[in-house]
DNA sequence: AATAATTAGTTGCACCTGCAACTATTCAAT
DNA sequence: ATTGAATAGTTGCAGGTGCAACTAATTATT
């Protein structure tokens, strides 16, 4: 049974972003391979915030990157595990860790700029802006029916 | 152009999706809870071509609903642990595992029917179907972009 | 000041994913 | 018929996710 007849009558919506989101992510790993560097998406979506706000605590990189506080807890463990950031506790408020770059870090998060540029320009190959443009626009309007508890 | 609007601009796509991937699923079981039922979108979404066909054999179940044959066959690990279905070793091709539904199967699948519509509907909430449409269009060419290796 | 409520972060449990390596079976080529 | 390649499914490992329960620290209430 070819895969695109069954994709144009029966895909649902649902499952088409399911499948968009596990290929990409699928995609951004292989690429950084490729690259000849170990990171996976997420990593890289926690490292973001950090390289922006040194020292950025936890629960604002959650809320930056969208993730649960416990993912965020667990996506560091493995960052720290590489060497690639370390916790500082706060000197005030004993109660947040702030998460700091190491210059392994910011090397590694350097190099991978390219894997996102590779990844998103495969992602949008032959697709053109104001299609991209529009599918932001609709499924921001998805997100925001989600978000609203 | 500056490295934080460059970064911008190419994390969000793939985080918008991620986002409404993750919160789609989330409403999903929490929907199903409110059914008072118990079932993950993914063990939903493996149950589904087993109703539409009786006996069907893993990998087509894989091929089916775009998972890796490894996810598919934990997910039945834990669907048969709930006795939702059993697997039935094929007379002539010894290889292959033919997947049946129970009674406790068919039932729980027809009782989350409700679930899943309320659950799209959820999702498509104040959006125009030429919307989704365009969405659906638009999502689909990412698809396949990440489809072809 | 003592108590209660919030907040930041962690832990344990159950589930989903991808990859590589593995078993067992069937098919293809000689 | 024997060997070799392909196929179906499983297992182990590492990682990501959500939920509930937990610790420790801070803030609010009285």
């Amino acid at each position: 049974m070819p895969k695109d007849e069954k994709l144009n009558s029966e895909i649902g919506l649902g499952m088409l972003i399911g499948q968009v989101h596990r290929l990409s992510t699928k995609r951004f790993v292989q690429n950084s391979h490729k690259f000849g560097l170990d990171i996976s998406l997420d990593q890289w979506l926690v490292l973001g915030p950090i390289w922006k706000n040194e020292g950025i605590a936890q629960k604002d990189i959650a809320e930056y990157c969208g993730k649960d506080k416990t993912s965020v807890t667990k996506i560091i463990n493995t960052l720290e595990k590489k060497n690639l950031v370390v916790r500082v506790a706060d000197q005030i408020d004993h109660r947040v860790k702030r998460v700091v770059l190491s210059n392994k870090g910011k090397e590694l998060f350097l190099n991978a700029l390219p894997v996102m540029e590779e990844t998103r320009d495969e992602l949008r190959s032959g697709i053109s802006d104001k299609e991209i443009e529009s599918l932001i626009t609709v499924l921001t309007k998805v997100y925001r029916n989600l978000i609203s508890n």
